[in-house]
Order: C-alpha cells, then sequence, then structure tokens
DNA sequence: TCTTGCCTCTACAGTTGCTGTAGACTGTAG
DNA sequence: CTACAGTCTACAGCAACTGTAGAGGCAAGA
C-alpha cells in the first residue's frame, strides 16, 4: 500500500481528514501528489510524518514547535541541543499547567464538599467564587 | 469612590481593559452607566461580578458555565444542586486533565533523560516522536 | 448501465477566549 | 497650554482546529 487517499491515511494515523488538509495548508505537511481528478495521495512517507504531528501535539507540543524538529529531523548531521531544549520547554510547560490543576483540583473540592444542598443563597460554591482572598468554611 | 472608569475596575479586579469590554459584548457583564462624553461607569457591583468572573475563569470554567452560574445567583430562592452540579463537572474536567498531563509529563521526563547529546541523527527524543506505536501512552 | 452511497474536492465561516490595531476623542497634571 | 495617558468604537487576528455548502469522483449492487 505505497499509495492512499486522504481518508486512508486519516484512518492509519487517527488524524480527521479536514485536519489533514489543515495541516497542508499551514505548511506542516508538504503537498502529496494528486491523483488524474486531482484527489490527494499519499505514500507511507506521509504515514510517519503526520505519526510524528499527531504524537507531537499530543504531547502538547505547540505547531510552532512541531514545525521546528520536523526541520531539524531533516538536517540530522546538526547536534540535537536544540531538540532537547524544545523537549525541556515543553516539559517545563506541562509541570507549569500540572501545578495549576493540581490547586483547582483542590479549591474544586474543597467547594463541593462544602455545599451539602441547600438554597442558592448561601452556596458555599458561589461564596467561594465571590470571595477570593479566603476560603469561606462556614 | 463608587463610581469609577474602566481602567480603575481593571485594576481593582486584575482583568484587562479590552477583556472587560469583550465581557460586555457577549453580555457577561451588563452594560455599565455612561458619563456625559460616554466614558463608562462602574459601581462597586461590578467589581463584585467581575471579580467572580475572574476566580471562575482562572478555576477553568468555561463561559457558559459562568453564565449559567450566575444566572442561578441572581435568582438565590433556588436550590443548589445545579450549582454542585456545575462544580462537579468542571472537577471532573479537571481531573480528565490532570491524569492526561500527568502521563505527558511521564513521557518528556523519559525522553529527555535519554536524550543525551549527541547529533540529531540519533536523536531518542525525535525518535520516541516519531515511533508512537512503542510509546507507553494514554 | 444506472444508481446508490460514501469519498473527496475547494472555499469559507464558525469556534473559544481573548488580544491587538487604527484613528478619534477625553481628562488631567505640569 | 500642552503633553500624555486614558477611553471610545470597530474590526482584524491568534491557536488549532471544526463544520458547512455545493460540486464532482469512485466502487459495488440491481
Amino acid at each position: 500500500m505505497s499509495s492512499m487517499t486522504i481518508g486512508k491515511l486519516s484512518a492509519a494515523t487517527g488524524v480527521k481528514v479536514t485536519t489533514i488538509r489543515y495541516y497542508e495548508s499551514i505548511d506542516l505537511l508538504e503537498e502529496p501528489a494528486r491523483s488524474a481528478s486531482g484527489q490527494r495521495l499519499y505514500g507511507d512517507a506521509a504515514v510517519e510524518r503526520l505519526g510524528f504531528i499527531r504524537h507531537a501535539r499530543d504531547l502538547g507540543f505547540p505547531v510552532a514547535a512541531i514545525r521546528e524538529l520536523i526541520s531539524l529531523q531533516v538536517d540530522p548531521g546538526r547536534d540535537c541541543d536544540l531538540v532537547d531544549q524544545i523537549a525541556r520547554r515543553q516539559l517545563g510547560e506541562v509541570r507549569r499547567r500540572l501545578t495549576q490543576l493540581e490547586a483547582l483540583e483542590a479549591e474544586l473540592k474543597r467547594m463541593i464538599t462544602a455545599c451539602e444542598g441547600g438554597k442558592v443563597a448561601n452556596c458555599s460554591v458561589l461564596a467561594a467564587l465571590g470571595h477570593h482572598e479566603q476560603c469561606p468554611r462556614e
């Protein structure tokens, strides 16, 4: 199967058809060959490339970073310091978001356990949202 | 003190001027009074309301949920089951993102420790991104 | 062969939650 | 009086897609 339509590529990689065309439009994927009737035809290299992109996106790398990584891949003689840097930057970003989310989880949990039914008038969730400076435990 | 311009409100709540106007445009904030020359004038209630919105946004509540919460606040006689529901939904969402991020952190860490300098040609980060099927993920 | 029904094409609008810009007016301190 | 910061409206742009319309393509069944 050295040549497949966009639908097959989509099935092979788990990336939606529209998203594949979008990636092409932002030059993340290069323009594929076309059939006589104008349909896109992809080879195995496209599966590789798109799988790479998808994995990186799943890891939260922004498209700009992926573009950088691809350009590094194209030139394999260079040191991989830059690759390392990009990955570390991404790890930092992930950790930052983790810390933030953990705080949110704690506060939401506290808010919910404090809300034991009753009327909106004295709902602790709304109270907590209103008064950020303290935690109204009452 | 009971009347302030948009800049003061911004300073008082930490929400940017443009964002305040945006909230007004999507009917999250009601239209304020205006001075003779057309400048927005806010009272203390606006500080409260905007503080509430800001805190909820910080907690990751989508605007739609905040709109719901506000409409509940306006009608304090109702049961707070719905408030509770919204908060629980949000907690679920936060936990889902937490789990995902933890997996990402683990994989990035693994990728980075495996990368010990050298050339791009054998960089383990790029390899890890390329060979997605071998990555213990999700 | 015709028809059915999914696949693909292009082009463009919509999504979420803002941010930035242009060009004009207003309010205030020195 | 003159700077200069603040405010006004209206619209464009950002990320990273998703969805839509309307047209044409392709393989299999009746």
